[in-house]
DNA sequence: TATTTAATATGACAAATATCATATTTTTAA
DNA sequence: TTAAAAATATGATATTTGTCATATTAAATA
């Protein structure tokens, strides 16, 4: 079993304040799991008793609509954790995680992270800020669905996506979601989301190979965005 | 100046888990303050450095969207408390809070909040709750405005106001809201919020007088917002 | 490799929603 | 009280977006 004191991504989440008696009781009590690209990590509903901390690879938060159709809430990557919100309102989780690529994750079981809130000031401080930013965050992303255009949307999550997990060596965008997964992140039909790619295309914003994007005109996309 | 040892709304929020001592002290650093209605709390980019404690009345926390307009992204009430996120995150307030209704609220400073999180671990996990309660609220929100109709997210908000602020003798809602305040609520424009309310009102779904909503079939409204 | 299935693409059309114009009512303030 | 301003209401129309149909291409699998 590896060990968390010499994991690298624990300095990049909440678990950065955690003591080496801690991280050593930790080692001891998490578990490691490989997750295939598409495979769920947790979904919605579900008990899940502990937060997974990702060691590498995407995963998608989504959240099922009375349509029955699925929205992306949330794209979360390395470094970070999850479950952390339905762990502390001590309710079943209200997100499904789905892998969008191969991924490590490490499973720490909920007694063992309820410790360290009542003994480490530090984590407690650094989660509460964790999900303030999800909150901020919310609030932003709820006014954009709320006024802005498809297409401004469009724009501005390619933006996201280019901006928050960069790029290839082709400088093709290195989160590769389908037309589907992109239209249900800003909230339109898969059909209209491949339009207005098309027209993007076309006007020189960006090129369509297959699934690779690539942003030719990052200044346009972002007066686009406004 | 009133003491916080006697004031019943504290139960309601974080605050109940503060000690004797605590509300002694605290007593002596708050400050009261009367808000009329249509009057500025705090507004979005300023700095707060400290919490507000809702003693009597509703506000709006809105958000300016890019195009001009305000996006109403949460009504909060007495009990609650406004700037935690702000004051946590230790960045300037991302939301503007304005009064819908005279209001009393109580200022308490952050040096002495941030002693509670130190000092007082049940108050940090009340603190936590409500965030994570928010934030799960904002993801429900997101999806229904990416995924719902006008129409839907309409009668939703309507027997959201009704459920959680009840009505007066009348069977009115008891928050009284302008069409356009709605229309920020729902996410759409002020003159299609004004149609569809024409509408329900024919269709015998609600009663419209003045400014007056009375839901007269909850359980069509119900089924309209899926 | 051949066959099936899923993803992407695009046209045609329908539905939802926004915008603009204007009338009417209510509220505010001179 | 009356004039001015703001809020509400509704029609006409434009724009945006969704839906359905159907190619086309890419990916999965027998």
């Amino acid at each position: 079993m590896s060990k968390c004191e010499q994991c690298i991504v624990r300095e990049f989440s909440s678990l950065k304040a955690l003591t080496k008696e801690e991280l050593l009781k930790l080692s001891d009590c998490k578990t490691s799991h490989i997750i295939k690209k598409g495979e769920v990590i947790f979904e919605e509903g579900e008990n899940v008793n502990g937060i997974y901390c990702i060691k590498d690879g995407i995963c998608k938060l989504t959240k099922l609509s009375a349509n029955g159709k699925d929205h992306i809430v949330k794209l979360v990557t390395k470094g970070e954790l999850l479950g952390q919100r339905s762990m502390i309102s001590d309710e079943p989780v209200n997100l499904s995680a789905v892998a969008l690529e191969d991924m490590q994750v490490c499973f720490i079981p909920k007694s063992e992270v309820m410790g360290y809130f009542d003994k480490n000031n530090q984590f407690s401080m650094n989660v509460m800020k964790t999900i303030c930013g999800d909150l901020k965050e919310a609030d932003d992303h709820m006014v954009n669905l709320a006024q802005k255009t498809v297409k401004e949307r469009l724009a501005e999550t390619l933006l996201y996506l280019h901006d928050t997990f960069g790029k290839n060596n082709d400088n093709s965008l290195k989160v590769q979601l389908s037309r589907d997964e992109l239209a249900s992140m800003i909230g339109t039909a898969t059909e209209s989301c491949i339009r207005l790619l098309s027209d993007f295309n076309k006007l020189g914003l960006i090129e369509l190979t297959g699934k690779k994007i690539v942003l030719k005109d990052i200044n346009a996309l972002k007066k686009m965005a406004e």
